[in-house]
DNA sequence: GATGAATGAGTTTTCATTCAT
DNA sequence: GATGAATGAAAACTCATTCAT
């Protein structure tokens, strides 16, 4: 369509990383209004407007409104999840220690810096079909990372469950709550908050004793 | 509105009682839509035309769309509340016992009755205020039974928990998104489910022994 | 994010004065729409059909449909008193000329310009509140151009009447009946008409010889 | 439809009226809020509701809104021509009394009783082509009661106008203003106000003297 | 790359009118 | 006679999308 001349030879030039700094943005900002709002509840003209730039821009960089939500979903997702697969990769301690920390780390994000995208976790139903499987798929990941602390701690008699994915269920909706209660406290109340959900969570796996 | 049997003092007539029953068949409706879709997926048309009635119908019966939500939120929750309260009043047992019931009961209704309104238990923000003040009212009721059941168990010693609070907010948080994934089972399969909630949740007050 | 119908002063560019301009067409347009009709009997899609464009446009410029009105008659407003207060300032004569030349140019750009806007100078009721402010401030203004040539004709016992402000009101009253009895006829029958319009209304200050 | 065995020898009998009490209250309430509002604004529910029925029951009596509005008119207008028509008939003294009685008549009917309605004996775009022609009848015979004081005072020399039609054009735009401006006032300012407006109006026929 | 402008389909709301009872 | 109920057309307003520049 333009013209670029000799433009093979450096695949990611100034230009594409520039084109990618300006693409981060419109997403972060996308993932925060979607987050707090949902999807309805959000126009092209909210984003544009905290952006600073006007609706046909964001049409030069997405197709649609859903391909930017999708879009949206899919960073935040990335960043997120990679946190917690870090976390939990490196984590040391007992079963009941790791888990304690990825509850905490997974709502520490939402909280401090996504505030209220935990709510993509929850409600798929008013989400278009697209971006709602990616929300799905985004998810898995999620409880891909607590399920393997999880099934550990059961492997070695630590944790005992009613039920895995009930468990697994229960934890998810209870972080997606969070920042609803914690998301107005100041910050050592919230500190105290966030330490009470890992311990009130973590009842969940307790083993008899 | 009700009905209380000797009553012709009120001037409740043929007339005011079909009303009634119109309005009801409304209220229903909507209760069903905004539960499943949220307010903005609704629209005034959906609505009608699973009445098949016309729009200007339900303009008949209630000043605007918001009026609409907040008097299906009204209608659904106090038929709800009214339930549990009266199996908080009646239920026998230990309060380990009479808590798992209403957490069956709780869960069931919303399966059974109201299917996918528990998502008003969640998710304010993208609600009008006035019935975002509704929805709140709605649950600090039902947040009333069950707080209920706890403070006595706790104060018997039978319950331990980390704070009140949270454990409630858990527990709601839990309870709310049981439809996404018992929904779709058969019967038989669901019933375990929700049994396997219920224990699960159980689980969040036991008192280390 | 749209919608600065009045432009300020500075950063006017090619960009800005295209948009002043699409503004004026829309304003002039709606200016005789609602002064040849009124608030309500006149529909955003009335003006957008005249404009050739579609409603949404409008909603492009304007934020909604009052705020067109006000800005309309504005616009209307600004350009008409502006000319009458040239005019009074200019004016050369006996206050009684003044004042004739002033009825014949207020009754002219009416008849000739704004068909049928001087019914903007009564029937306050059935406009919304801000604009109809707006319209008892643009009558104020006309008011006040009038006043002064009434009140120096007085001062000079050139004139002579029974009460100011009934002279006013009576003046202004006649005035905007005017093109209902004018607006239909050839140019020349209309001249004539105009002629006695002011000769009569000029009777209302003569002093008594 | 009905059975009431012996009725056919009264052709007006109780039923017939009781019908007509309860269509001149319709039309009353009708006129009013016509007068106040004009057509578009006032919405059969707006006199429905000052009237205490359904508006199911002005359909009944009329089988529309602009044959409500039209039948209004002429009520009002047949009581309001007739006053003034006995006035002009039984006046005594010069014209020029005569016509200050029939202006403060005229008015003082307007403020009085029929506020408002004077507006319509302007204004008559907004309203349908029906409703719009019975006004302009109901303004002719109006006119016609000025005209003939006017001529008679013009064929004694008493009078000395520009043109018959400017003047009369003028007297009733003032006239029918007058509400706008006396309404708001005590009984003894209003008094005052339309002595002074007769006084005001007088001189546009008043000969040099 | 980015913007202002325009569009058209859809949503909420109003209201004259009809009609069964 | 009168009412409650329902309808459908039209109006105000929103917003994702397109496009020329």
């Amino acid at each position: 369509m333009s013209s670029q001349p000799v433009e093979d030879a450096a695949p990611v030039g100034r230009v594409q990383r520039k084109r990618g700094r300006r693409v981060q943005e419109i997403l972060s900002t996308a993932a925060e209004l979607f987050g707090e709002r949902g999807y309805d509840a959000v126009s092209l003209d909210d984003v544009a407007e905290r952006l600073d730039v006007t609706k046909g821009s964001l049409y030069y960089y997405f197709p649609g409104k859903d391909e930017l939500a999708v879009a949206a979903i899919e960073t935040l997702g990335a960043d997120w999840t990679g946190r917690l697969e870090r976390l939990a990769a490196t984590a040391e301690g007992p079963p009941h220690e790791r888990l304690r920390a990825l509850i905490r780390e997974h709502v520490a994000i939402a909280v401090g810096e996504y505030p209220a995208a935990l709510r993509l976790f929850l409600v798929p139903s008013t989400w278009p079909d697209d971006p709602r499987e990616r929300i799905k798929e985004l998810r898995r990941r999620h409880d891909q990372v607590f399920r393997g602390v999880l099934e550990e701690g059961l492997a070695s008699g630590e944790f005992a469950v009613t039920g895995l994915e009930t468990t697994l269920q229960c934890m998810h909706a209870a972080m997606a709550q969070a920042p609803l209660w914690c998301g107005g406290l100041e910050s050592d109340a919230r500190e105290r908050a966030l330490d009470e959900l890992a311990d009130t969570l973590v009842k969940l796996v307790a083993a008899a004793q």
